[in-house]
DNA sequence: CGAATGATACCCT
DNA sequence: GGGTATCATTCGG
C-alpha cells in the first residue's frame, strides 16, 4: 500500500520565515535534505534537496545582487524565504530562495533534488522518458523543467505550503537525512567572472549523491 | 564543443 | 530611447 498526496501532505511542513534569517551560507547547507514540494492538480511532486549554491549582497561579484535592486532582483531586496525564480540563457528558469537579506540581499540557489515523489510527472514534464529518475532534476533548470516551477513563482513566499514550498525531513517517506551523509563543498558554478569571489567554496552538496549536477 | 534563445543591464546617442 | 554583450544551463555531436 503506497501513500496517497493527502497521506504526505501534512508531515511535508513548510519551513518557517525564521529557517531563512541566517547567513547565506548557513542556510545553502542547511538546506541540504530539505525538500522541495510541489503541488499541482496532477498531484504532489518533491524530493530533497543535494546540491545548493549561496549567494551573498551587492558586494559579492557573483550575485545578481551585485546590480542593486533592480526589476529583476527585486525579491532578493524583499523579504527572506520567498522565491526568486529568473529566466538564463533565454530559455531556462532557476529556483532561488531568498535569505538574511536584511542585511545583505542574499539568496540561495536550489541546484539539484533527488526525486521521490510525483517521478512520473516529472518525467513527462523533463521529456526526457529514458533518463533514470536521479538524475531528472540534477541541475537548476532540470529541477524548475521538472517540478513545473517558472517565473510566475517570482516573489512568491513559500513558507505558506501553497504550491510551491520548503519542507524539513522527517514525514513517514523514506527520507534520506542530512546527518547521514557527508556535506562536500567547492566553488561555485558558471561565475568565473566574478573574480576572486568565484574562488568562495558556496557550493555545498551531499558528498556521493547521483543527483548532484557535477561530481567534485 | 557549440547552438539554442530572450530578458536584462549597461552604455551610448 | 535604442543597440548589444552577457548569461547562476542543457543537450546533442
Amino acid at each position: 500500500m503506497s501513500a496517497t498526496s493527502a497521506e504526505v501532505r501534512a508531515p511535508l511542513k513548510p519551513l518557517g520565515r525564521s529557517f531563512f534569517d541566517r547567513p547565506t551560507e548557513t542556510v545553502a547547507r542547511a538546506l541540504l535534505g530539505v525538500w522541495v514540494v510541489r503541488s499541482t492538480p496532477d498531484g504532489l511532486s518533491a524530493g530533497p534537496i543535494v546540491e545548493t549554491e549561496a549567494y551573498g549582497g551587492p558586494d559579492d561579484l557573483a550575485s545578481h545582487s551585485r546590480a542593486g535592486r533592480t526589476r529583476r532582483t527585486t525579491p532578493m531586496f524583499g523579504e527572506v524565504g520567498h522565491a526568486y525564480v529568473y529566466l538564463v540563457y533565454g530559455m531556462h528558469q532557476c529556483l532561488n530562495v531568498v535569505a538574511y537579506n536584511g542585511r545583505e540581499a542574499g539568496a540561495v540557489l536550489i541546484r539539484a533534488i533527488a526525486p521521490v515523489l510525483g517521478v512520473d510527472d516529472i518525467r513527462r514534464r523533463r521529456g526526457r522518458p529514458t533518463d533514470p529518475t536521479y538524475r531528472l532534476c540534477s541541475g537548476p533548470a532540470k529541477l524548475c523543467q521538472g517540478l513545473a516551477v517558472d517565473r510566475s513563482f517570482d516573489g512568491h513566499d513559500l513558507t505558506l505550503g501553497e504550491g510551491l514550498w520548503l519542507a524539513a525531513p522527517g514525514a513517514p517517506v523514506g527520507l534520506r537525512v542530512q546527518s547521514e551523509t557527508q556535506i562536500a563543498s567547492g566553488a561555485r558554478i558558471g561565475v568565473d567572472y566574478a573574480g576572486e569571489w568565484a574562488a568562495r567554496p558556496w557550493r555545498f552538496w551531499l558528498a556521493g549523491n547521483r543527483s548532484v549536477s557535477r561530481q567534485r
